[in-house]
DNA sequence: ATATGTTAGGTTAATGCTAACTAATTAAAG
DNA sequence: CTTTAATTAGTTAGCATTAACCTAACATAT
């Protein structure tokens, strides 16, 4: 029983620094007032890499001019800009830029803070011990 | 260098799992689309206790209407009920149901049953050892 | 008279839509 | 092989809904 509170308490302890990662990312970023729409967003357009306006509006089951619209608020807080394409001239490319990619990938960057802070205390043994047995976590 | 990949990968799979037990927590509640402002005023309404309408308002820096209308949603999504004072008959309390707690503390409950499902795997020095181990990150 | 909570009647911003448009490309017809 | 017609990509204009705020005026209780 006082296993789980100290292991609660250490987790806990995991989770809080952590955040703080996430909250340094980004006001790194200069960013304070995103909503958890346009970070949706960021991972999407993240994850396929160069998407067109069509297809974000199909991937994320939204009208095109919806699509236009929130490009259009990301390029104003310098997140993504427009790449046009050399065979079509219709078709533009959403690129995010490093403050975009940032944000759209900050749970990835704040749990690598965390490593790094973890194997900065720990000697080899530990780690590997730590490793060992939280893989029997599923 | 291979170790941070390796333990990244494990917390990677730790939090995966405790993102599953909020969603769980959210979805016995029969909870969907709940904002994250609405989730903050519950943590307030459930850290402080029994919360007067002009309590709640000032804490959270808000008009007195403000609280009311959203108190009101609270009802309707059975998260909150008002208690009539019994020695002040202008003051209600805000009391959360069981439905509003499960959503103020889902973090702490999602990280609770991270941890159960942790000693159900570990052997007791494997979770001395961990919680030996990991109490050094600070 | 004063304090508590409510009602009425707003505002702003986020997120979405349809219809109509321009510009670029492709397909069809002469 | 042009020239025209149809199609596709993204934008603009204009509108709807909702969340989350507000002030002013109110009823009720102290």
């Amino acid at each position: 029983m006082e296993r789980k509170e100290n292991l609660y308490g250490v987790f806990e302890n995991l989770l809080k620094i952590k955040n703080e990662c996430s909250y340094e990312i980004f006001s790194e970023c200069g960013i304070s007032d995103i909503t958890v729409k346009q970070i949706e967003y960021l991972k999407t357009i993240d994850e396929h890499g160069k998407l067109t306006f069509t297809g974000l509006a199909q991937i994320t089951k939204n009208s095109k001019p919806t699509i236009t619209e929130m490009i259009n608020k990301f390029v104003k807080m310098e997140c993504a800009y427009r790449e046009k394409s050399a065979e079509d001239g219709r078709i533009y490319y959403i690129c995010l830029t490093e403050k975009g990619q940032m944000i759209a990938r900050s749970e990835k960057y704040a749990l690598m803070k965390l490593i790094e802070r973890i194997s900065d205390v720990l000697e080899a043994t530990e780690m590997e011990t730590l490793i060992r047995i939280l893989k029997k976590i599923k």
